[in-house]
DNA sequence: CCTGCAGTACGACTTTAGTCGAACTTAGCA
DNA sequence: TGCTAAGTTCGACTAAAGTCGTACTGCAGG
């Protein structure tokens, strides 16, 4: 995997379409590591994010406040940040909302299955 | 917050063949929860622990030293018990030993190809 | 320009998880 | 009977995560 040359170049930005905010900062694909990915997705806040971007629409980005929790905006920041430099969202600016979608392509690839199971969890009864 | 009405009253234990220790205590099918599982595979000695007893003979159960970990004692003790706790691995006591295997069935049976991710799990680089 | 709004950044605090030494428990064995 | 080895339990320490208030940035509309 790591075939690229040593010092991986970091990619960070993908070709986006002329219009399409750029991505935030995230890790590449052979950045991503199954024990961050598990680790982010081990919290029932972020597992209801990521499961509620899958089920719903996901044709569409969401911003933050989409979701409708009532915790602080801190605390949201936080838990989006955390899916994201995880590997498990996108994030893109617009304007002034920044909205989040699950990069389906990337964990498939990676981690064929995984998403499934974030689908198909129930939040404790 | 049990379960299925009526049947299946929380079998703690295995209807074990005479000579076979029983396990020690352990969640229940019913009672694993994914984001327990995902929590205790994100950490790369755990996921090692998982993936070592995938892919060598998980016919029979391994004592906490055939790992070959030089880590204290109670290091070990410690992630076993999280493993275990966890619903991923069964514990039985041989004698002096303690034994442990994955729990292959309930696991798949609960998260479909989740093992799989594991077992082609490659600890970093 | 000013104001309001989406969201971030920072920092303090609390909580949880990992690490490991030391003392203890128990089975097998001489 | 007493030793040894596998593993636990306890407790202290440390490191990492979660929570959230406050201050800030930056776009939009009047």
């Amino acid at each position: 995997m790591s075939s690229t040359a040593g010092t991986a170049p970091a990619i960070k930005v993908l070709p986006a379409p002329p219009g399409l905010p750029e991505p935030l900062p995230e890790p590449t694909v052979e950045e991503l590591r199954l024990e961050t990915v598990l680790g982010a997705l081990s919290d029932p806040l972020r597992l209801t994010i990521v499961r509620k971007l899958l089920l719903e629409s996901e044709q569409f980005d969401h911003s933050c406040g989409w979701f409708g929790f009532d915790r602080p905006k801190s605390s949201l920041t936080h838990h989006f940040k955390a899916l994201r430099e995880a590997g498990v969202t996108r994030q893109r600016q617009y304007g002034l909302e920044r909205r989040s979608h699950v990069r389906v392509d990337d964990l498939n690839a990676c981690f064929p299955g995984l998403l499934d199971l974030v689908a198909a969890w129930a939040p404790e009864a």
